[in-house]
DNA sequence: GCAATGCGTAAGCCTAGGCTAACGTGTCTC
DNA sequence: GAGACACGTTAGCCTAGGCTTACGCATTGC
């Protein structure tokens, strides 16, 4: 039952990033969101439980029916944890960045 | 050599979160970097080609040193990826949670 | 030249974790 | 009750990817 670590790390996945945009928009059954996906309705309902153990998403029961939704305090958890990470350095590194010439010659290893 | 997918996937990973962190302060040699670390230093190297393919770290030769440090352009165009997905939707809710109590009972699955 | 250093790379191991197929469980309808 | 839904859960497969060990390759000092 291990379920990933943090919550960012939670919320990096491809898949689940979708799911939390989608969510974002309003309530949803888990078959109104695995229509929208190529991979089975399993594989959604265990990406639902990892964002729910991250505390990002909640279900509500009606009927037969479960509707996901976003839980605002864990985004902003999530919030505060970029940020957190996007600490004072990189900030600075960023403005410096947006102070040259923004288009430059990138450069990538062979 | 297939090397993840995305900035975001790749700076995910909590080693080369460090790593962004620690660079951000400054360039630091592959030896300096991996001192930190209780990897191994060919571990850390490996980390540093991810974040290299990403365009999020360049290296310079200097002798037999090889100092790696932050490219500005790929940390903005990362904040760019991430303020994507922090799309509209996400900031209001966030909005909508910061105004209720901020600390509330959480819950989370069993 | 030769050894030591600083690094990248290759081979291979091993676990995390995403996926499917199958099944179990509650709920609604008839 | 019986069947159909909507979902969670389990078992197991399979790949991605993080790790170490071993090695190769420049560079520097002697």
């Amino acid at each position: 039952m291990s379920r990933v670590a943090d919550a960012l790390s939670a919320a990096a996945e491809p898949t689940r990033r979708r799911l939390l945009q989608l969510l974002a928009t309003g309530p949803r059954t888990v078959s109104e969101l695995a229509e929208q996906f190529t991979v089975t309705r399993p594989a959604i309902s265990q990406h639902l439980a990892v964002l729910t153990d991250a505390g990002l998403v909640t279900a509500r029961k009606d009927g037969r029916q479960r509707f996901y939704s976003v839980v605002p305090a864990g985004i902003t958890q999530l919030r505060a944890e970029i940020d957190r990470f996007w600490s004072t350095e990189l900030d600075l590194l960023v403005d410096d960045a947006t102070k040259r010439a923004t288009t430059q010659p990138e450069e990538h290893r062979s």
